[in-house]
DNA sequence: TTGTAAGCGTTATCAT
DNA sequence: ATGATAACGCTTACAA
């Protein structure tokens, strides 16, 4: 009932040929007369012959492998990102290993040390909110093993990064709310020694200034935790100096956002108007529906990915420091409009440039 | 700049021992002396060793690794689904290959058998619902590497299941609408050769008989593609027999049914209840809030894993057959209730008994 | 307690 | 065009 492994010698014991020549057919090497080549892969589909890709890899040193590292996965930016990845990936014919870090730096630096080992050809990473330590990367790096950041990344170290125009992107979106007429915004965000956290933060500060409004550090509130993210909030937003406009950096915390105000009885948009960077498929379905700041998730995954490819056929070549910029989009939905109230609105979709 | 790969060579060389005593050290043998396992590995450490794991793998004949084979990768249930497995496979060191069918059945054969290689150690399926054609499974099946089915499965093939108690949920939640007043309910559900569909189908004419309500052949559509899916409720909505509740077999095919309300200015629950199976996060706060029935999909996943990992570690014991339900949780929330109108509305939780 | 050597399944080198 | 053989890095009998 069980049926055993074919190998390669097992098909040359078959045709009464040598196994480098069942080896060098299967490969389609011109080498190999045409008749061979037919019985061989004849045989080897009959019987259901399937190379050992770990014997493979060990003798040619190359896994066909890529890892993916990610701070977490039921996350609507990531998880078009790993589709992008994996649409590259399936051309080149290469598998997409998945780690979970949980944000949790332990966690990424056990994956990346492990990395080293050569199970992957290359590195794809976005890294974890818990620290700013880069040392386990370095590794990476020093052992030639091609690494390419997306979204949350190092541009310190020499390594290629992905990322949207998080600057730019954050600047005129605060500089929408500021036209909505907000006064007091405040800017929530996941910590700041993330690029992501620090660049939408200076967009947003930047923006502020061009408009003469105050900014100081109560002008950001940063998220170390959920939990105590949640009762910061909710202790800010039914207060005496409430905002009167959150912009979100990341698509979590405009969720708790929205369930504080659900809760607490604020009304979006009329009380406080709220944008925020996200990819979340029902930010039209919302009450009231959301502004979001969508970044080109799969392009993102799509393009670390071609880069890596890049670095991985061909590690010669000095592209390091190239950092992809690829644009996001506003699209102003009534959390942030006027004095409509759901559900009459109009969306506004408007794109910005890249930079750099 | 570039360091070199260590391996146990460079390691015994250089204090001066065997390749096998180095190996066993690091393995922490009891038949290795405490001096020479602390020499290793200091050593080991200090040359920042980590093992080839295909040399590993391919001595061994086990890989460390487990496959993962999901429709699509965007979606609230799979992604915690993944988490689930990833939080066992974490505890079994073992690493995770995910593969996207994007509900292709061509890509699915392909990949099981690929997976025929010994690259992984077990598989775990999601099956896509593009066909019903098994053949490929068998092949991994007699090849013995374990298999497990989580959500979407076929359950005639003596391989260990692990889904929600579907057609119970699904007969408690037509019954849910029933209660609201809904008379003409419109089930809206992926291809029929889905186990999925089928049950969820099965419990809601099983529960519109019970009521005394009309099953017919328009009691439901199915959504070939998501295109002419719109274009066929958008009809049915607009159209003089338009269903006055929808329950939708799937998430994705609930949030069309919000957008073609949005767009066609039908007001939920008033005109029509809406109701469906379905993880979204933000449920909560849709306008109006959507009643789900919430599936447990971390656990679903960590109970898929635990069964593979012991089908792994022991494969002969006989406990094929075994289909584990874990129950899902209906939350009624203002899509489906009664004349309250956002954003009032109460939430009611009723979690549901688990079968078989 | 440690060393020697074979072998996992494939590919690459060198013959023929 | 094909074959013999070594090697990839590790584990594991079997010896010592």
């Amino acid at each position: 009932m069980m049926s055993e492994k074919i190998d390669l010698r097992r098909i040359a014991r078959e045709l009464n040929i040598s196994v480098s020549t069942v080896s060098r057919a299967l490969r389609d090497s011109h080498e190999i007369s045409v008749e061979t080549k037919q019985k061989v892969f004849a045989l080897a589909h009959q019987l259901n012959y399937v190379p050992n890709p770990y014997a493979s890899s060990l003798r040619r040193q190359k896994s066909k492998t890529i890892g993916v590292i990610l701070p977490e996965l039921p996350n609507n930016f990531f998880t078009h990102v790993v589709n992008g990845i994996e649409y590259v990936a399936r051309q080149k014919d290469y598998h997409v290993l998945i780690y979970i870090t949980h944000e949790q730096a332990s966690q990424e630096k056990a994956l990346i040390r492990h990395l080293q080992s050569g199970r992957v050809d290359g590195v794809l990473a976005s890294v974890c909110a818990q620290t700013n330590d880069i040392e386990h990367f370095l590794g990476l790096i020093q052992l030639g093993i091609p690494l390419v950041f997306f979204d949350r990344v190092y541009e310190e170290i020499g390594v290629p990064t992905v990322t949207t125009n998080d600057y730019e992107a954050s600047f005129a979106a605060t500089e929408h709310l500021i036209q909505q007429g907000c006064k007091h915004i405040l800017h929530v965000c996941l910590p700041l020694h993330l690029s992501i956290s620090r660049k939408r933060l200076e967009g947003f500060c930047a923006a502020m200034k061009k408009y003469g409004l105050l900014v100081d550090s109560h002008s950001w509130l940063v998220a170390d935790d959920m939990e105590s993210f949640y009762r910061a909030l909710e202790t800010r937003l039914i207060g005496n100096c409430a905002p009167d406009g959150i912009f979100a950096s990341v698509e979590k915390l405009a969720i708790t956002v929205y369930h504080i105000c659900q809760k607490r009885g604020i009304r979006i948009p009329d009380q406080l108007k709220v944008l925020a960077f996200s990819n979340l498929e029902t930010a039209a379905l919302l009450a009231p529906p959301l502004t979001t700041v969508t970044q080109p998730a799969f392009e993102m995954g799509k393009k670390a990915a071609e880069i890596l490819f890049r670095k991985i056929e061909k590690r010669r070549e000095i592209f390091e420091e190239q950092h992809y910029v690829i644009p996001s989009a506003l699209i102003a939905r009534a959390s942030t409009l006027g004095r409509l109230s759901y559900p009459k609105f109009s969306e506004e979709h408007v794109a910005m440039n890249a930079e750099k």
